[in-house]
DNA sequence: ATGAGCACCTGAACGC
DNA sequence: TGCGTTCAGGTGCTCA
């Protein structure tokens, strides 16, 4: 479901309400959460693991890249006066999936059905809850230590992929050399988290549209040129996303307050098949690339001619 | 090493 | 009304 705008908007939420508050507790209601989509055997150990894990930390920050989110995790209570060390060792990795959400509850709000997990967090006399709720349970908790990837900490399981077009340690002449490389099909390497990552099945639709790029084009086969106007269209549209608070179709997209985004208004190809080019009337064409649903305009898109 | 295919889940929408 | 099929914003493992 989130893809960079979505998240990042999920993410400046989760910051604002948790950053500097301790983990008092935690309640894993479907162990599967803990594991990912191909290791779901989560034992009790691994829950009480993760319970003890997470209590009596404080949460310094939330952080992102990409679509990994995770909150960087301070000293235990009770562990005396001592200061904080000087660069966080620990995080909760959060990975929201095709469904998942992080809301924001008071204790006594109703729980949802699809709630999986639960984070009691206090600040001085004030409490609340982080509640991870995910429908097809696709998302992922788990605490992990932090390691160097593409210039900065990343929690261990985030450390395959790049950096993101939003983020300071970006660099695009490294992603484009990157892109140029691959022999698949551009939609495929923009979807592709280790080359740019937070580009996903909407983003990568709008960039391909936005540059005039046909979802079948050969990065190899491509000027770099028009692969940087990709990575440029991209950039802006996601940009663009998170300006309005990301894509939401459905409920099943929402920030920590429970409110959509905008984006969905401004999207020029995704989900319009059958429906006119906003740009040339032609019709948009849906196909299947990879095994993803893909948009564009054969008109405004030309296919590649060495195919 | 790269790339393709599928598995992992739940629920909504659709055709018959 | 009910049943089967298809589709959905992602990732990671396995095999060629």
């Amino acid at each position: 479901m989130p893809e960079l705008p979505e998240v990042e908007s999920v993410r400046v939420g989760v910051h604002e309400w948790t950053a500097g508050t301790t983990i008092t507790g935690a309640e894993v209601i479907d162990p599967r959460i803990l594991g990912t989509t191909s290791q779901r055997r989560i034992d009790a150990s691994a829950v009480d693991g993760f319970i003890a894990a997470v209590t009596g930390r404080r949460i310094i920050a939330a952080e992102r890249r990409g679509k990994f989110m995770w909150l960087t995790l301070g000293e235990d209570l009770g562990a005396g006066p001592a200061a904080e060390p000087a660069a966080p060792e620990l995080s909760l990795l959060v990975h929201l999936g095709m469904s998942g959400q992080l809301r924001v509850h008071d204790a006594a709000d109703e729980i949802h059905r699809h709630t999986r997990a639960i984070l009691r967090l206090e600040r001085g006399s004030e409490s609340l809850q982080l509640r991870f709720i995910d429908q097809r349970i696709f998302g992922h908790l788990g605490v992990q230590p932090l390691v160097h990837a593409y210039g900065r900490l990343v929690p261990a399981s985030a450390n395959h992929i790049a950096a993101d077009p939003l983020e300071p340690a970006f660099e695009p002449g490294l992603a484009l050399e990157q892109l140029a490389r691959k022999r698949t099909v551009v939609k495929s390497a923009l979807l592709d988290q280790s080359l740019v990552s937070g580009i996903g099945n909407i983003y990568a639709d709008e960039a391909l549209f936005r540059a005039g790029i046909h979802p079948l084009a050969i990065p190899a086969r491509t000027r770099k040129s028009r692969l940087a106007a990709v990575l440029d269209s991209a950039t802006r549209v996601m940009s663009d996303a998170l300006a309005v608070g990301g894509t939401s179709f459905d409920a099943l997209y929402v920030n920590v307050n429970g409110e959509s985004g905008y984006f969905d208004r401004a999207l020029l190809v995704y989900g319009r098949g059958g429906q006119e080019c906003v740009r040339c009337g032609t019709e948009i064409e849906k196909m299947t690339i990879g095994g993803r649903g893909s948009h564009f305009c054969p008109n405004c898109q030309k296919p590649p001619r060495y195919r």
